[in-house]
DNA sequence: GATAGGGCTTCCCATCATTGGAAGGTCAAG
DNA sequence: CTTGACCTTCCAATGATGGGAAGCCCTATC
């Protein structure tokens, strides 16, 4: 085949490590690619491109799975774009879900900041949050995400 | 031992599963627990307060490495606020710095949404940007993160 | 007292994406 | 021909959790 790459050249064109296309192609995200004599692979440019393409998705925390089907969406020349959509549509919900996660607990801690005195005194509120044993009766406090609705 | 409870019950009233009990166990989180003589696991009311403090900070999303920490800063009666801080504070930073990352996945990615028609047409921006190949010599723009610079 | 059920035990495997290493084959330049 | 950089495969580990199998233990009911 005419420019044809090996693993490493297209690892550093691809942005996507050897390992990584390697493991890729094991798992079956990627088509086998084509050997040398020696047992080789081989890369086209279309390979490559296809690779950027699934550094790209990897970069915006798309899944494996996820990619999988947007791959197949791209080859697909009569795939509709709400196809797609879907795919990201649901991606998004879940890092909005993800990011809210975040944000509680990042307020949970600056809160708990507040009161942290920073010197040398042992009673430490942020320890003393996390082992609050006042009521222990109400373990099952589930739907309090944190175990924080008694903090300060 | 008085009031020793098995490992179903310390479950139950400290919101750590008994396979994650068992598992906090094995890797050394927390100390093997005494048993009674069939090798049920025991613990008493200072164990599942223990449980209880793992629990919120898993909570928190402290990793097993900082509550292995904030537990012997915990049970030291000498450790400072400041030493306390210093756990806390370097994970509030770990945290920041994924929800910047999460929101700017977020933001590529509602980016993308705004030129999506959403209709049957299979020009889709989304995939587009994923493939789009028109500089591909600029491979290892690792400065930016999303590989995102050219879109829109 | 036998039996059924549920809880307990250990051990192994799976997830998810990625990285590391070991042991060995191949290629190009010096 | 040697050296060193590259390639190959396979195996294992990460971190936190879950699932399941095979087998033991305890209690309640018949």
């Amino acid at each position: 085949m005419k420019h044809s790459h090996t693993i490493g050249e297209a690892a550093a064109a691809s942005g996507v490590s050897a390992k990584m296309i390697r493991h890729y192609e094991k798992i079956g995200l990627i088509e086998a690619a084509d050997r040398t004599d020696a047992g080789y692979r081989l890369y086209t440019p279309a390979d490559i491109h296809t690779l950027r393409f699934v550094r790209r998705a990897r970069n915006l925390g798309f899944s494996v799975d996820d990619i999988s089907e947007l791959l197949d969406l791209w080859k697909d020349s009569a795939r509709a774009s709400k196809d797609v959509r879907r795919v990201a549509d649901g991606h998004l919900s879940a890092l909005r879900s993800k990011a809210a996660e975040i944000h509680s607990m990042i307020d949970a801690l600056e809160h708990l900041f507040e009161n942290c005195t920073n010197d040398e005194r042992p009673d430490c509120p942020i320890l003393k949050d996390l082992a609050d044993d006042a009521n222990p009766a109400r373990a099952k406090d589930v739907g309090h995400k944190f175990g924080f609705e008694r903090v300060c």
